[in-house]
DNA sequence: AACGGCCTTTAGAATAAGTCTAAGTTGAGA
DNA sequence: TCTCAACTTAGACTTATTCTAAAGGCCGTT
């Protein structure tokens, strides 16, 4: 299975005319293998754990290479910092405002696909939507003081 | 014109618990009056022209007190930098790739508000909606290069 | 008018995310 | 195996934003 991915990978890479290295093949393992939308940040604390070692600016670079490859989403979402997101096929997101998760939103749990008609002469290549509220877990302890109080 | 608006906004920084000063009446006013989604340094410029004068500090608190009344919404769209929209009522934007303006995208505009039903429990409070393409403008001057070409 | 308390503004230092640079390392094709 | 463009690295730099400590303004009280 690894195989398999690295064999995708290798082939998607070589395509965008770039060299799979360890740190670029663990930077995207990790983003397939945890969708939890990590900042830059995150990747490199947990990748620095174990081998291979990368830089912050490998780091980066890996991200920018592999976003340009295809490969991978850059998405900013409340704040001033970059998450990153392997999952590339279109898809929405759920951000909750009590513990800040980033979740992924299947188009089939948006009932009706938005279809945008703008003004004339404007051309739409892409959109993305952004739901915020409270997550099912997060719901349930605010429920749960709720009835203390 | 003036008058009634800042009494409005006066009341409802009063509300917030808040003092309506010179200064934040002044960047409360230019969002107002330019929908143009400017940043907090585009803000700084363009107030420090003319009176009154205000610091790096006092825009940003302003900004966040603003916000924090609900007189004005902070917007990350692209990256690093915040945004700033005095329009309030439910909307949607759209990003042009080529000039990088954000304007605004009036919820009729989009056919079908989406429904969200997320997992059982989740509680969705708001939407955003992002589009990205090319403005009426930039599309012109595109198919003008591709002409001479 | 002078005082005191509280909120606001200010300049500039501090932080945080990301980019750049220059030097050393590597790995894929010949 | 050899080669060299591509890659990685530490650390300096930039940019947006936040923090801090001191000064300013507003108001009700003496
Ligand atoms: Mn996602
Ligand atoms: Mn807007
Ligand atoms: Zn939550
Ligand atoms: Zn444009």
């Amino acid at each position: 299975m690894t195989t398999e991915l690295r064999l995708q990978v290798e082939s998607r890479m070589h395509a965008a005319g770039l060299k799979l290295t360890p740190q670029r093949f663990a930077v995207l393992d990790y983003l397939i293998r945890n969708h939890i939308h990590p900042t830059a940040d995150q990747i490199t604390a947990r990748l620095n754990n174990r081998f291979p070692r990368a830089s912050r600016a490998t780091i980066y670079n890996t991200l920018h290479a592999l976003c340009e490859a295809g490969l991978v989403r850059e998405l900013y979402v409340d704040g001033a910092v970059a998450r990153y997101d392997a999952l590339i096929e279109t898809h929405h997101h759920f951000v909750c405002r009590a513990c800040g998760t980033l979740e992924d939103v299947q188009p089939a749990a948006v009932r009706a696909v938005p279809r945008c008609n703008l003004d004339e002469g404007y051309c739409v290549e892409s959109y993305q939507l952004v739901m915020r509220g409270v997550c099912a877990s997060c719901k349930q302890s605010e429920n749960r003081s709720k009835n203390l109080s």
